[in-house]
DNA sequence: TTGTACATGTAATTCGTTACATGATTAT
DNA sequence: ATAATCATGTAACGAATTACATGTACAA
């Protein structure tokens, strides 16, 4: 009984507008890619298997002279596949992996002098995410969260981008009370 | 270029003590299965693959009267591993998979009714995990922070800890933050 | 004309989960 | 006795990345 996330994420991105794999991929690496992601050849072959089980069609659509774009489109069945996922809780998982954490725990293996580095270099690469992440909420959402309020198809991208900020606002604490907990420890 | 990260968690657990595979299984369901965690087939095939690595040794204890526990020590190549993946600083992922946040992306195919509901039982689940992690540290660290300082053995556990509460905290905020705005903009 | 983006696919491999399979030890 | 836990493994499958492979369109 596999999850198959990627094949709900991609029935998803279909339900606003038809879309080739190309397009797909190319959505991966905007605001989803926060939460979700995939390569392109993962991608070409769940659009098989959605194919087959006919949750989505093609149709094809030709760029320039001969470029033939395979297009799909969402059939009913899709539409209520994606709509019953979308309803069903699911638990959380117990693991929400992450490597910097990981090497945190085994913190004792490494050299004293080696550990601050460390957490700096997570802590820059934490801080620029962020400040990227609030330049686009800058940038789409604000004012208009308080004036008028968001249409209907940007409350998930306003809410998702909220969330992957406060993500990484967490991290950047954790690390700034972790820094001056290791100096301050010495 | 594949980044091996089980086989280096494996090395660090062994860094510790020497253990079994079983051993190994036990301590995935522990503290660090907030950040990284495998079943026990995974393990067992991992294993196979440090020995042959010549990162790891084996040998044989005897339980009862007859069951063997296979037992692994790192080698001093696997002690140099370890420390050599511990200090290389890492980029961050671009993504961190959250199936319940892709969900919110789509949150306009969700029927008005059925969004609230779902949001609250994401905030119950992490509510209770929050908590779960709260009642930890106050067992294992209230008190001891500031009076006396941590043992050296003890600072990875207490580090990970606070980062799975900080992170657990975060998202406690950004549910109920969401679920206000979802009411008030009704 | 040349490089960048558009566009689609397969193959090989690795990582990870679920299912299958077996047996010993210990506490009730 | 018997159930829970200890203990180890393989097989099958699914999810994901990397590498291989090819060709078109468009702008500088």
């Amino acid at each position: 009984m596999a999850k198959r996330v990627l094949k709900h994420a991609i029935l998803g991105l279909l339900r606003k507008q038809d879309m080739s794999g190309y397009d797909i991929t190319a959505e991966f690496t905007k605001e989803i890619s926060q939460f979700w992601s995939a390569k392109h050849s993962q991608i070409y072959t769940e659009l098989k298997k959605l194919l087959d089980e006919k949750l989505i069609e093609q149709y094809i659509e030709i760029s320039g002279v001969k470029l033939e774009r395979k297009m799909y489109k969402l059939t009913e069945e899709g539409k209520k596949e994606l709509a019953q996922w979308l309803m069903h809780p699911e638990q959380i998982p117990e693991t929400e992996k992450d490597t910097f954490a990981l090497k945190v725990y085994f913190i004792q293996y490494i050299p004293e002098e080696k550990i601050l580095p460390l957490f700096q270099d997570q802590l820059d690469q934490r801080e620029q995410k962020l400040s990227e992440l609030k330049s686009r909420y800058q940038l789409i959402f604000a004012q208009r969260e308080e004036k008028m309020g968001l249409a209907a198809d940007e409350l998930g991208h306003y809410l998702v981008l909220t969330k992957a900020i406060s993500r990484e606002e967490s991290y950047v604490d954790w690390l700034k009370k972790s820094i001056r907990f290791i100096r301050q420890k010495r």
